[in-house]
DNA sequence: CCTTTTCGCATACCAACGGTATGTGAAGGT
DNA sequence: ACCTTCACATACCGTTGGTATGCGAAAAGG
């Protein structure tokens, strides 16, 4: 094996160790020591391979985790058809993807704690908050939405959905999921000019595959008013 | 000085300490010796008061920057007339007093990785997003808003002025603020039925005591599209 | 081919950390 | 005056993230 695969074969397994452990236990809950045992490499591999020590390590973890959650996002939304509809269909493929706890722990717990808040806030942006902006923005001058600073709307939003993820993944309701859809529905629907044909906000045919949501016994997804 | 005086006294010089240390630099940041030293204490006594240790402590700050905040919430909400007004008046004043960076660290970046997402909830719950709730609640039995899941909607609009929060304390454009409160008012108007009229989301005579907020060369807030 | 350099990684070590077991002296009851 | 309580101090420990250095095989040079 040359020397250049097997450098980047100890660095995937790093990360996909950290990864793993970082997502059961916490980022504080873990030691290098446990690191380095598990992938089968010493101390002195990692930090070769991350200068940053253990800092560095969960920032390469996050960044992969950010972008497979972007990439479903961006799946989900180009299967829509309109703008409007891509928005909505990127927001529920966000919501559902975030809800793995897996991807909660190092996404939204441990991010904005170990890199702070404006170095995770810029791998989110990159990742995500990018096209929520460029969405709600194409919607603003397509006169979809009236006129607006996308930025503050873009911030509330992605909070909003951060959130709902992460009291998805602990709720036990198999009616809060559709339910929260509903919500976020309901909010978004209120920006637009009264009475422009209100769709729910569910998973029409956008790509969904394998996430362990399925099957939990709900009808439509995303129609109001059901199951306090 | 009494036992029992001296005894409150030490403990709250160590909430007080660490409350300022884990808001400048962080939880993480910040080691025990350097508490005890600045409290002019012991590690022994820090641990004969927080059985928990370094956790424990950061709950009691945790704790008591939160009730610090529901108390600026409840004010203004109170000071505000119909259920309508009173919701719009505490996520108002909710934004305002997140946005203080200090109590930012502590209650919204640290708060859930040190405590984990469950108990740092509790204790959310339990301080302000309870009070969101009820007030929704109350909403949808006044008919004001068309029934639906709360719990749902308390999430998404509780994370929505979390993260908001979050960016308004680091953005330099004085109009973030109003811009913010303005879309987070027309959220929340989408919730009613059409054409309820729509009043801003700003200070209307609710108790904002020296926040300094003020002066920051807007005028009416809440209006929309208005800056970039 | 053989030499030399490179570099991916291992070994050994360290300061600092959170945490604990035990000691102590003054306040408060009797 | 005695004894008990208890709010703290002292001393110590295991583990942690981090670093300096050594090594051996793969690549580069002749």
């Amino acid at each position: 094996m040359s020397r250049a695969e097997q450098k980047e074969r100890t660095r995937q397994t790093l990360v996909a160790t950290s990864r793993r452990l970082f997502a059961s236990r916490g980022y504080a809950g873990v030691g290098l020591a446990e690191i380095v045992r598990e992938s089968g490499v010493t101390k002195g591999a990692l930090y070769h391979h991350f200068e940053g020590g253990k800092t560095a390590l969960f920032r390469a973890v996050l960044e992969e985790v950010q972008q497979e959650v972007a990439a479903r996002v961006v799946a989900a939304a180009e299967a829509a058809g309109d703008p409007w509809q891509r928005l909505k269909a990127g927001c529920a493929a966000f919501v559902e993807a975030s809800a793995d706890p897996e991807a909660q722990r190092i996404m939204l717990i441990d991010g904005p704690a170990v890199l702070g808040w404006a170095e995770w806030r810029a791998i989110d942006e990159a990742a995500s908050a990018s096209h929520l902006a460029e969405a709600l923005t194409e919607l603003v001058d397509g006169g979809v939405i009236p006129p607006r600073p996308v930025a503050p709307l873009t911030r509330l939003l992605s909070g909003a959905m951060n959130e709902a993820a992460l009291w998805l993944a602990q709720s036990t309701a198999p009616a809060d999921l559709p339910d929260t859809l509903s919500a976020l529905s309901a909010l978004l629907e209120g920006l637009r000019p009264e009475g422009l044909g209100q769709e729910g906000l569910g998973q029409e045919g956008l790509g969904q595959e394998g996430l362990g949501q399925e099957g939990l016994g709900q009808e439509g997804l995303g129609q109001e008013g059901l199951s306090s």
